[in-house]
RNA sequence: GGCCCGGUGGUCAAGAGGCCUAAGACACCGCCCUUUCACGGCGGUAACACGGGUUCGAAUCCCGUCCGGGUCACCA
């Protein structure tokens, strides 16, 4: 009979601690009851995932709505995928987009709580800790296959139509002896630590799903690893004595995850934890030819949040559009509330959606034009700079030449209008939209509409020239073009002209249509009136000019 | 392939055996309003994957088929 004491001092002779001190360490939270701990645990392996963004928010909601803690743990037990930069690349983001951070990872460098580190890698000596005391009790042993054994293994299985795995008499180290593995050790081999499964195939376990419900499944009966050879733990042993320790009470993850939860089960449960609620959270996906598939951080743009921010999409924005997903009564309450704050929305786990959703461009244009309708010109303007300065200099130095004029601009059937216009979804749109407010951007247009001629259109603004006065206001503005009306042979009347077509050249409306292409090149654009008096006088005519002298 | 999960209009979805002749939102189309476009208002096209059950009655419960997704590592 193996001595498990001996053995675990063999594998882990530094080990000093025993899993008691961790307990103490890290006491209980001082929390109300009903209170969630909820967390989000990236790995540094690139980008701010779509994905990643997303289950982060159900987590702040879920923590946030019943006065819980969110924290953040990087989960970087992979050092051949790390990626340098990727914490802060991801913690910002999380940041940039409002998904504020209690405790973990506050920032790409601070962390903050004491139930850290929060970084899988600086906390070896914990897991090993736990490990240790697993061998002692006979529930760890040390695998000593090589990466080929385990390939020959599996192909074995594969052939002969055996569940593939490191399980039952495939467990070819599980009753290893003190002496074969100190022979073993002593020959330089190099060995990992597996978990001595006490369960069966044949048994089910059931548990409760908060997102999806009651899910069954077969109990875990596979030796999986607890420590890699170089000591750092899988991500399914560095799970379960963090949530423990860090006192997760309700897990919210991808729903990757969900096969890996027999395994977690077990674990908690030989560790003698308590376990926590498992909600899975369903991917975002993505129409590929006709094929729905989860959005993929290569293949696809808008995988990486970075995408959202570069298009110039606000981070609210992004944001709302998310929580649609999340939360199929979400749209109805932001109707009735458009400016509570987010977070008092009521948010349940058990209404989010079980399959996975396209991503929806549309959907997020929709939310977001009615976003940035409801910002007052000193907002557009301070994002929209802020924005351009990032990603595009050239519009950004316009803009900022003549301060006052681009707010002018900006707050066009904006700041005054009972219905503001919505027409921009993001900041990228906006320098084709306002192009015709700076001089190096304005493009002149000679084409009218089939029904306007160009002496007609001539003549008019000819005439057009004698008579505008830039302190009209609207009514105004537009009565000067009625009043041309009769000398050029247009209808001032509207319904009138719509009864009796052919008597007239055009209508009114026409006459504001050649006025509105000579002035901004565009037969499109906001209030018209108001686009002149921003634009001055001189620019107006100096382009009314061109027009002329090009018919 | 094994094991999980899922399938309501183009998309997101409401729906808990009778209130379903199946909501709402986005997209699309039409009309109205209108100095253009938008906004807004009104209206329209469009769905319970299929087949068996159970039941007086099924989108809803059960089974099967098909389809989609996830997962089967010393990755997370």
């Amino acid at each position: 009979m193996t001595d498990y004491n001996k053995l675990a001092e063999l594998l882990l002779p530094h080990i000093d601690k025993t899993p008691d001190y961790y307990e103490k360490l890290y006491p209980e939270r001082n929390l109300p009851e009903g209170a969630r701990v909820t967390r989000v645990a990236p790995s540094p392996t690139g980008y701010l995932h779509l994905g990643t963004l997303f289950t982060s928010m159900v987590n702040r909601i879920t923590a946030t709505s019943t006065g819980g803690v969110f924290f953040t743990r990087i989960e970087d037990t992979d050092k051949k995928r790390e990626v340098k930069g990727g914490i802060e690349d991801i913690i910002d983001g999380l940041n940039r987009f409002g998904i504020t951070i209690d405790e973990g990872f506050i920032s790409g460098t601070e962390e903050s709580g004491i139930y850290g580190p929060y970084q899988q890698s600086k906390r070896a000596e914990i897991y090993q800790t736990y490990v240790k005391d697993l061998i002692k009790r006979g529930l760890a042993y040390p695998c000593f296959c090589t990466a080929e054994e385990l390939d020959a293994v599996r192909c074995e299985q594969e052939a002969n139509k055996i569940r593939t795995g490191y399980h039952g008499e495939y467990a070819k180290h599980r009753n290893i002896t003190l002496e074969e593995a100190k022979a073993l050790i002593d020959e330089g081999k190099s060995f990992v630590i597996r978990l001595r499964s006490g369960g069966n195939e044949e048994n089910r376990i059931t548990f409760e799903d908060t997102i999806k419900g009651k899910i069954e499944m077969p109990q875990n009966d596979e030796d999986f690893v607890l420590l890699k050879s170089d000591g750092i733990p899988t991500y399914h042993f560095a799970h379960a004595i963090d949530d423990h320790l860090m006192h997760t009470t309700h897990v919210l993850r991808g729903d990757e995850w969900i096969s890996s939860v027999p395994k977690h089960i077990e674990l908690f449960k030989i560790l003698g934890f308590k376990v926590p609620k498992f909600g899975h959270v369903s991917p975002i996906m993505k129409l590929d030819n006709g094929a729905k598939r989860k959005i993929s951080k290569r293949k696809d743009p808008e995988a990486a949040v970075h995408f959202f921010a570069e298009q110039g999409y606000d981070a609210k924005s992004v944001i709302e559009y998310l929580m649609t997903i999340a939360a199929s009564d979400f749209e109805d309450w932001r109707r009735a509330n458009p400016d509570a704050d987010l977070n008092t929305f009521k948010f349940n786990l058990k209404k989010m959606s079980v399959s996975g959703a396209l991503f929806d461009e549309n959907k997020l244009n929709d939310v977001s034009k009615i976003k940035v309708a409801a910002m007052s010109s000193e907002t557009v303007y301070e994002k929209l700079t802020a924005w351009a300065k990032e990603f595009d200099e050239e519009f950004y130095s316009l803009l900022t030449a003549d301060e006052e004029y681009s707010k002018a601009m900006l707050s066009i059937d904006r700041d005054n209008s009972a219905k503001p216009r919505k027409d921009i979804a993001k900041w990228n749109e906006a320098k084709d939209y306002f192009a015709y407010f700076f001089d190096s951007l304005y493009t002149p247009c000679y084409e009218f509409p089939e029904n306007i001629k160009a002496e007609d259109a001539k003549a008019f603004l000819m005439e057009y020239k004698k008579v505008y006065n830039k302190q009209d206001d609207r009514q105004a503005w537009f009565d000067r073009i009625k009043e041309l009306c009769p000398k050029l042979n247009f209808c001032a009347d509207t319904k009138e002209y719509k009864a009796n077509p052919t008597a007239y050249k055009g209508s009114a409306g026409d006459l504001s249509t050649i006025l509105r292409i000579a002035v901004t090149g565009r037969r499109n654009t906001p209030d018209l009136c108001s686009i002149m008096q921003v634009l001055g006088r001189e620019r107006c005519f100096a382009r009314i000019d061109q027009i002329i002298n090009s018919l």
